[in-house]
DNA sequence: TGACTCCTGCTTGTATACAATCTGCCAGAG
DNA sequence: CTCTGGCAGATTGTATACAAGCAGGAGTCA
């Protein structure tokens, strides 16, 4: 299979082809450093280059694509210097995320990310590793929805697909990149409506993942 | 004179329209809900309507102009919800930025930033509010800069010059936007190298902001 | 008078064509 | 054998052409 889906059936042709990579990204099939070209994504999508190329500056903007000029443009690929920078971003979001959840989460939310956490346990068991790793990410994405801030959640969602990219390029074997136990901790604080103690978790369970990469910092 | 520069000599010719567009919103010149008509733009620019739209799509991409299928691009108009979700947006961004400044803040940059105090008063003096405010704006932004994460300074930009559009939305007349004393307790609290007082004067220096505007929050 | 319809002009969405630039390769000189 | 120079192919940057969609006004009918 392709690892690009086919076009959606999005209002716009350049949502579409935007979407489909944008979603490659957060959920792995697309490597960092890969290489993408116009033309062949033209033939996948059926578009022309146009749509292509839009589609291709937008996700430079967010920094997911990098473009180089008469170059063309590759699936972004961060230093370890700005692999670090970004988990620093990250960090100041979720800070703010869950602060503002734990204040305010009701027993609908609670009960809906307890759900989502028996849903990772199974794929945790079933050793199905992509599919857990896009839930755990999904977790995060979440708990900004919930947060009813649609600036954070925009922000958190660029920051995590390039944390995606940083994991695959950086990742050290044999670890799971996000303790589900951590996870579950955290509910249990949002439940208490412990603001202070839940972003506290929250920044040690990212110092956790960014510690478990190689990134010699 | 045009409220838009005339074309730099940047590398790309989207480059140009993108950075002049974008300098325009932040100093100002740009008004939220203006429309930016591609044939206008083209002429003004004297560049095909390819590089216009491409600089208008990433524009619309961080959220400073709005494009409607078929109906165009206009400069981003937030309304009082996603204004108040902006403001808490940049607060979670800049409380990393400060915490991070006053940890490894230099005796140079503390003076640069004493310098730029300076001229700031000047403007304030002279009753020059639009240099003023592009002034105040853009000590925000020498503080990411100093800061050294190029991720914050990036998110930093985007949130500033919407709450640029927000201030020019929503001010209530007679009130200094940025209430320049603060600017200057909040250097003397990087040079003591404070960093949990310095995170609250941020936090309450942006509430300050945001309070005196009409958001009806 | 009011509302509805159709039509015209303008603006945008998409595709294609042409120009500029880069990469890789091969030949030939040192 | 290595290095330099330049040609060929491919890829991107920009401009233009055509198609599609919306907005506003004239005209008509009730």
């Amino acid at each position: 299979m392709s690892p690009v889906a086919a076009p959606s059936d999005r209002s716009s042709l350049g949502q579409a082809v935007y979407d489909s990579l944008f979603d490659a990204m957060l959920a792995g099939r697309l490597k960092p450093g890969e290489r993408l070209a116009e033309l062949r994504l033209c033939e996948q999508f059926k578009v022309s280059r146009t749509v292509v190329r839009q589609a291709l500056h937008r996700l430079a903007e967010l920094r997911v694509v990098q473009i180089v000029p008469n170059r063309g443009a590759t699936v972004a690929a961060p230093s370890p210097r700005e692999a670090l920078e970004i988990f620093e971003a990250r960090r100041a979001v979720e800070a703010a995320v869950i602060r503002r959840l734990a204040q305010g989460i009701g027993q609908t939310d609670l009960a809906r990310l307890r759900q989502r956490l028996a849903a990772e346990q199974q794929a945790l068991h079933r050793q199905d590793h992509p599919r857990w790793a896009h839930l755990a990410g999904g977790f995060h994405l979440a708990l900004a929805e919930m947060a009813g801030n649609s600036v954070l959640l925009r922000l958190l969602t660029e920051l995590l697909t390039r944390c995606t990219l940083i994991v695959a390029l950086y990742e050290s074997p044999g670890h799971s990149q996000c303790e589900h136990e951590e996870h579950e901790r955290l509910i249990d604080l949002l439940a208490l409506h412990d603001a202070d103690g839940a972003e506290r978790l929250m920044h040690a369970h990212l110092l956790g993942l960014q510690g478990r990469l190689r990134l010699g910092g």
